[in-house]
Parts: C-alpha cells; structure tokens; sequence
DNA sequence: CAAAATACGTAACATAAGATACAGCGCTCC
DNA sequence: GGAGCGCTGTATCTTATGTTACGTATTTTG
C-alpha cells in the first residue's frame, strides 16, 4: 500500500526514463520542498526542462501539477500536525533487511559515546591539537579508510600530519622519525591485524604516544595506548560496522579543529591563497 | 530580534485592521500551509479578498506575494533539514561540546534514511551485485576514504572491483576500460570537484552505471546517475559530515553480500585458504 | 452630526505560470 | 547496419495568478 507521494516515486523511479529519474531525484533529496515551487524552478533544479517535469507528474499519476502541489501540501499538513508520525519511509515491519542495520548502527553509536565521556574526548583532542612533534595516523585492513579520512582532514589544520599507508616495510621504516613529542593513531579491529601490533610496541618503545581506535574487545595494542576509544561494531550483516568509530572521528576531528581556532583559522586562509 | 515569519506576525498582528487580522489569524491557524497556496484560496480561506491578502503581505514588508512564499518555504526547509533541534528540546543531559555533534550526526543518518526506501537500496545493492562487468570506485577529497572502504569490503565478495587512486590523469586513463557492463561508484559532496565531474561525464558517455554518493544538494554528476544516494551533512562543526553516506555505503555492502551469498561464499572460502 | 480618512471589495489588467505541439536525437531491436 | 520507437527540449499557446485602479462602505474625528 501507498501512503505517501514520496513511497510512490520511489516505488516507481525504477521505470522511469533518465530525465525524470532526475527529477524524482532531485525532489526527494530535499523533499517535498522543491515540489512546491513552481515548474520552472524545479527543472533548473534538476537540470531538465519544464515538459519534463510535467511527464514526471503525470506519471505519478497526477492530472496537472496543481493538483500534485496539492497532495504534496496536504502530506505536509498532516506531518506538521503531528511530529511524530513523521514516517516518510515507514518503518517495514519485518521485512526490510534496512532498518535493523539502521538500527543497530543508531545504537552502537548511543553505546559508544555512552561510554565515552566528554572529559575523555577532550583530552585526547588536546592531545592530537596540542602535540608538539608530528601526527602519524594508520589503520587494518577494512579501517585504514578512517586513517585517511581522519588524516585528510588534520593535515588541514595543522602541519606534519601523516597517514602511513603502503606496505609493512615501508611505514615501519618511518618510526625512525618519531619520538615521544609524536602522536601515532591507530585504528585495529577485529580480526587484529599482527603487523599492527608489531608497529605500535615498536612505536611505543619509542616513546610515542598512541590513541588507539578499536572494537569493544579491544585490540591487544590497547596495552601500549594512551587513549583508548571502544566503539561498538555488532550489526546484523557479514561485516562488522565502522560507523560508530567513524563518528567519534569526526566528533574528535571537530574537537581538534575548535581548540585550533585561532591557529588553523590563519592556516586554512594561507592554505586557500595557494590556490 | 524576529527570526520567524510567524513572530513577525504575532508581533504586528495589533496594528493591523480586521481584514487582515483575520488573515494573519488564518495563516497562524494552520502555519505555514496556507501561505504556500494561492492568494486566492488564501483569501477565501480567510474569508477576505485577493487584495486584503496583499496588503496584509505588504504590511509585513514583503514586496510581493511570491517574495513573501519563498520566505516561508525557506523558513519551512530550515525546519525539515533538523527535525529534532526544533522541534525537540536540545538540552540533553549529557551537555559538552560533544552531545549536540552526536545528535546531529544521528539526526542526519535518521533523515538520510527516511529519503531512501527499500526498494532503492535494493536496487542499488542489485546493480552492484549483478553487474555484469566490473565495478570502480573514486571518491572526492575527504570522501575517498569512504570510497576506500566500500572498496575493501566489495572486493572480497566479487572480483574486478577496482578502487581510483592517485592523480587525476592516472584514473582518467582508466576510462578505457570502462563499458556499459560497468558500473562507478561515486562519492562527491561540497565543494563539488570539478575533476570529478569531467570524469563522470566521460565515464557516464561511455555507457557506465554511475552509483553516486552525495550530500543533499546534489552534487552536479546526478544528472549523469542512474541511482543517487544523498546524504545529510551538515552537522554543528568547521566540517561536513560524512558519517550518514558511511552508513549507507555500510548498510549496502551488507544488501549485495547478502545477495551474493551463495557465490560469495565460495569465494570467501577460497579466499581464506590462500592465506 | 458632518466631513474626512481609512479600509475593503469588485473588476479589469498584465504578467508569469502551466500545458501542448512538434521536431530532433539517441537508443533499442530486428 | 537500418528502421522504428521513445525520450527530451524548444517554442508556442493558454490559463490563471498576482497586481492595480477605482468606487463604495465604514469608521474616525473635529
């Protein structure tokens, strides 16, 4: 069953030609507010033309596109009226395989920080802000990505930040340059990866300081780390989720980049003058 | 200070004569819906005339009727674009820094999700599961690692998945290879990056399927999509948040292992004993 | 109480919006 | 490779929407 005009495009968007299909698009991407203006804006909107849209309308089964302001105005009235039953995408009961993931992802991260105090947080983003040597970040197999995008967005605020990437061989024979005024972050989760471990004992003889990231079972580098965060990765698919370590990076990536305030602010206008 | 329309009116509403107070009464009642409709079904609803309506828009210091509209829908799309932070109070317990970055980022992945049904995420996971030729995924300056990741999971489960790297003339050449049989997984949020959109296009005129990651303003390779995913970003921080689009990238390796089961299986047992 | 000023609605107007016809193009399928 | 079909955009037309002018009603004030 049909309830809502947005169900119905989606139900529907697979048979639709290219151009409506951008349409429909871009409608419920910032639904349903570009289906109450008016024609014209809606096809500059989704780069096509008026008739286009039209045919869009029509097809969904309206007459003219008054009459699909309508309805859409009228699914709108009954969601302000009670914010509750804002269910634009109604919760399948049973089966769709998405919500349960969503699910469980939601609540991981509510977990995750549950266990996560801000005291905790902001002394590791003093850690990363305030060190006074250079930031080297790696990760395992499936979590390396999070060292990069955590590296990708350091490396813009403050100088020698670096993601360790390549073969074993090659970031081991980098802990040459470090010592204890560096910080090494470390992203591990299950299955722990040996090489990883291999490094940061190495690291850690070093003197360097680590902030691991792993799994609520801790990778055995927890033993050499100086900030530890667990994020939960349980969810109902093959795959563990990253998710709630991604979010407490980015949480830490805003934290870093408010302490940096006065001196990244300089840095990111000298980095937009290059280019 | 008046941040609202609605202020404005309950602010001038006295000084107003009875015509379009009982305009200014009807808009209230049922705000903001009836300013969306037409001045004549406004007038009507309000009991007054078309011009009653114009002086009472004009009272309030809009120059015009449709001025006076896109006033209310931009209020109205600040207000769809944070559910929770409007409507629900914001003083959550935990109060640092940290919890508002957190609730966003969860309102994000909440809304991200409302905008996508099943079917669509099936039918992605479909495309990515039952293409016939190979899969390639590029992601912009902080989304490559997102684009990283869903490499790292897809590759194991099918072969010929094949992650862009490097400089742009290195990935460009690449195009070669690429047929209709093909698809190209693409992440791109603001600010948009010109290189991805040249590749896009000539990937998307040689006949590839292009998946595209992006944020709720759409990123300009849409128009050259055959499914668009997007994702909400914006969170209270110096950055954009990539964490909803990591969900959904997450939430769809789970649908095409799923869907790869049986062939997957073996290939994963094969995997392992190669190690 | 009378006169002026203000408010309101009717009706005509101009403009911008939605709808349609048609031609070009690309795509698919023989 | 060619014929047919379907999709898309340009240009045109039509509708209806917002706007304005003006006359009447109502209220206010001296």
């Amino acid at each position: 069953m049909i309830s809502s005009i947005a169900e119905l495009i989606s139900d529907r968007i697979g048979a639709m030609p290219a151009g409506e299909r951008r349409a429909a698009q871009t409608l419920i991407a910032n639904y349903p507010l570009t289906g109450l203006k008016t024609v014209a804006e809606f096809s500059t909107a989704a780069g096509v033309s008026s008739p286009t849209i039209l045919r869009f309308v029509a097809r969904l089964g309206f007459q003219n596109y008054p009459e699909f302001q309508s309805a859409l105005q009228d699914e709108l009235a009954a969601q302000l009226q009670s914010p509750a039953s804002r269910t634009l995408n109604p919760a399948s009961p049973g089966g769709g395989a998405v919500s349960p993931m969503l699910e469980a992802t939601l609540d991981n991260m509510r977990e995750t920080f549950r266990h996560l105090s801000d005291k905790q947080l902001a002394d590791i983003a003093a850690t990363l802000a305030e060190r006074r040597g250079k930031t080297f970040l790696i990760g395992g197999r499936f979590t390396d990505p999070l060292a990069r995008y955590m590296a990708a967005h350091l490396a813009i605020i403050q100088p020698d930040v670096y993601h360790l990437a390549g073969q074993e061989s090659i970031w081991r024979d980098r802990l040459i340059d470090m010592g204890k005024r560096d910080v090494l972050v470390i992203f591990d989760i299950r299955r722990y990866q040996e090489s990883l471990l291999r490094f940061a004992e190495k690291a850690h003889d070093r003197g360097v300081q680590i902030v691991l990231f792993t799994d609520q079972w801790l990778s055995p580098i927890a033993r050499f780390a100086r900030h530890v965060i667990a994020g939960r990765t349980a969810v109902p698919s093959a795959w563990d989720s990253s998710a709630a370590l991604f979010v407490v990076a980015e949480t830490l990536i805003g934290a870093v980049t408010r302490q940096l305030e006065a001196a990244g602010a300089k840095r990111i206008r000298d980095l937009e003058s290059l280019r």
